[in-house]
DNA sequence: AACGTTACGATACTGACAGTATCTTAAACG
DNA sequence: CGTTTAAGATACTGTCAGTATCGTAACGTT
């Protein structure tokens, strides 16, 4: 392996800048070798610094993590899809979130989610952002499908239209970092999400 | 705290009793502790016998953390219950679920389902007696309910029949190790369970 | 331009803990 | 009773989080 901008640095940074860099080398860290494997040597040497300076800033490797991690999935807000169809809409919805469990920062998500069940606070910070990403878009597409008659206005409830992300949340808790199988999101949808929502609506 | 156990012992134990010695502690340890603080040597100071010999045994901190956490819930293979009524039946299962889930062990199991995510074949061992044990009774119960004419017979796969389980292990998984209140189970069984097997059935 | 303050970066340390190596000696077995 | 097995004690290595210390570069102030 070779040696990661190492050499003696021309010019000392301070302030946001060097915030900056070692956020990037942390985030970097977190997707190369996840938290568990991160180590505030590793994180020091490749943001060109020192031990020292990181804990002048973070307290310990957990919030050092948080934070890059935060850094690592910051614009990550996407829009509801609109395909005119619910099982479309949702199975773009599913795609995308099994995508984004099965990548780096998926991954990252779960070490954090695991190995901070201490730390109350900070699990809350990672946790908060993880379930209101998802609520919204479900709504929205579910929300569209009972305007187009295609599903039960009684199923517009939070818990209801989050089935099918919940449901993949669990196959992930249980199954670790494999990416699902196409046949698994269909299984949810089709054999859960639609009969349930659908209900009394005209099926067509 | 008094010491455990330190002195030096009678009799020198060997084999099946050793074993047993050793898990023990580990399982105590592990309750009291959890998997994130056990340590090899605070096993073998309550044990009453030497890391050596525990590696003797097990190759490491991990095995020795499931062994001891299979011997924790090792008799807990409980029956379906049979109340005549769905949502009794239901409510009963993830009533005993969610204690569980909430107990010292379900602290555990997620411990050890996290903290083990690279340790895929271990990781395995784990998942599969908790799914097992959780797939059996929910066919059993809606089962008879189908046989009721209380739910429809296309129900009756292994993903819809334990939507309810999966969906209270979602919560688990996010919230942590918080005891769920009874609310969120009567979402569960009213909002999504109950409507999702009853589609068809004639519901009373 | 000199001076004082801030804080970067280097280095070295402590304390925990996993896992290994070694050796003495008690138990089991024939 | 002698031989084999393995328990238990002790001491080690290596890794890593977190702390302490110190020289000095960068910046602000007058």
């Amino acid at each position: 392996m070779p040696d990661r901008d190492e050499r003696p640095r021309a010019t000392r940074r301070r302030g946001a800048t060097l915030d900056q860099a070692i956020l990037t080398a942390a985030a970097e860290e977190l997707a190369e070798v996840g938290y568990a494997r991160l180590t505030m040597d590793s994180v020091a040497a490749r943001a060109g610094t020192s031990k020292t300076v990181i804990y002048r800033r973070w307290p310990s490797r957990a919030a050092l993590s948080v934070a890059a991690y935060r850094q690592m999935v910051q614009d990550t807000a996407s829009e509801a899809p609109d395909n005119g169809d619910l099982r479309a809409d949702a199975m773009d919805l599913l795609v995308r979130v099994n995508a984004r469990m099965s990548s780096p920062s998926g991954h990252v998500l779960r070490e954090l989610l695991s190995g901070l069940q201490d730390d109350v606070d900070r699990i809350r910070e990672v946790r908060d952002q993880l379930v209101s990403a998802s609520v919204g878009p479900w709504l929205t597409v579910l929300a569209r499908a009972v305007a187009r008659g295609e599903a039960d206005p009684a199923s517009l409830t939070p818990r209801v239209a989050t089935v099918a992300v919940d449901l993949l949340r669990n196959e992930y808790a249980i199954h670790g970092a494999v990416e699902l199988p196409r046949g698994v999101l269909d299984e949810i949808i089709d054999q859960v999400y639609l009969p349930l929502v659908t209900r009394g609506a005209g099926r067509s």
